[in-house]
DNA sequence: CGTCACATGTAAAAGGTTACATGATTCG
DNA sequence: CGAATCATGTAACCTTTTACATGTGACG
């Protein structure tokens, strides 16, 4: 049931097409929950049935017509009763993790490839988010920033998107040290010592 | 179909039964998959049926006889090939970011509350990962660890918790702070200045 | 002339959660 | 004497993924 809340929070802050939406929900830009677009649009269809969002078509020349939804009032209400309910823990689900978990039995140079595409997403999201916060920011000082915003929600899920990211790729690097170092105990000896 | 893969991976150091591994999935502790008991159970039937597991029926006086489980062959043979194939990015859904992105329009007192039971819950897991770490490490330094080790995959996972965890008080301790921050702008005046 | 971006969905299959069920023992 | 721990599941329901479907315009 919460795809629901975080479609409306993902519009607290202006208006948005599916399209937009599941862009953002998709790619994993939205750093705190990820869904794809046949659900946005499903799930865009029952809020505006449940009328928490309104939706307004926009005809385009040389290309479909499209909705742009946004938040009512009865919309925000729901985000408010949200925001108050007890929440679920942080549920993490995460394949690469699972391959090292298991790095006892598996193929270093496999594992290391994998650890390196990851630090590479996360230096690309990072560099996203970075955007994001100099946008949100636009010149001001955090202090500013914070007493004069009314985007601070964005601002907070940015940081903890930066700093998520920021550590994702130090472990990372950290990781790949560590299985190289254990490698050089195993292989070394294959390349420096003939005899072995 | 990669709890399969996680079930797998959580066998790679050692038997355990479905109890065992559904509290390690379920309480979070696991900190790269998230799975409720019953998952657990009809996972290991499945592996079972598969023969990517054994089990071992073990009597008990006065408690249920426990089924132990731990990886064939061709249970490890599976971790491999999983290793080796395209991964899937990280999948993260997580409430309390949804009711932060809504900071603007939801009570802030609310807010810091259930950031505050956050901040609390990473407090816990870090206390638990850093026991887990002492553990594994028993006395050695990570270098001599790391050379000498059958067991640094576990190790490569429980640093990664510890980084999360951490990182999750601080900004949790960090969004608190500007929350309230904010709230001194509102809410000081009606204080301080009964014409308001 | 192929592929990407725009823009929206349906339908079937897989995966995950919630509620329920059982039953002994230990701890406070 | 109630609650938590050990130990295992079934059944119904809800959520999520995957595959499919459609059509134009811009870019290289």
């Amino acid at each position: 049931m919460s795809l629901r809340y975080a479609v409306l929070a993902a519009l607290v802050h202006g208006e948005a097409t599916g399209y937009e939406l599941a862009k953002r929900f998709d790619a994993g830009v939205a750093n705190f929950w990820h869904a794809r677009p046949q659900q946005i649009y499903a799930e865009l269809t029952r809020l505006h049935e449940s009328e928490l969002v309104r939706a307004t078509e926009v005809p385009q020349r040389n290309r479909p017509t499209k909705r742009v939804f946004a938040l009512t009032d009865a919309g925000v209400a729901e985000l408010v009763a949200f925001a108050a309910a007890p929440k679920q823990p942080t549920a993490l689900r995460d394949e690469l993790m699972v391959a090292v978990q298991a790095a006892d039995v598996v193929d270093p140079d496999v594992l290391v490839e994998a650890l390196d595409r990851q630090a590479e997403r996360a230096r690309r999201k990072l560099a996203h988010f970075r955007d994001v916060e100099r946008s949100i920011l636009s010149g001001r000082t955090e202090e500013e920033f914070v007493r004069t915003t009314r985007h601070l929600g964005p601002y907070l899920t940015c940081r903890a998107g930066i700093r998520l990211e920021t550590e994702t790729a130090q472990w990372c690097a950290w990781a790949i040290e560590l299985l190289r170092a254990r490698q050089g105990r195993d292989q070394a000896p294959k390349a420096n010592c003939p005899t072995a």
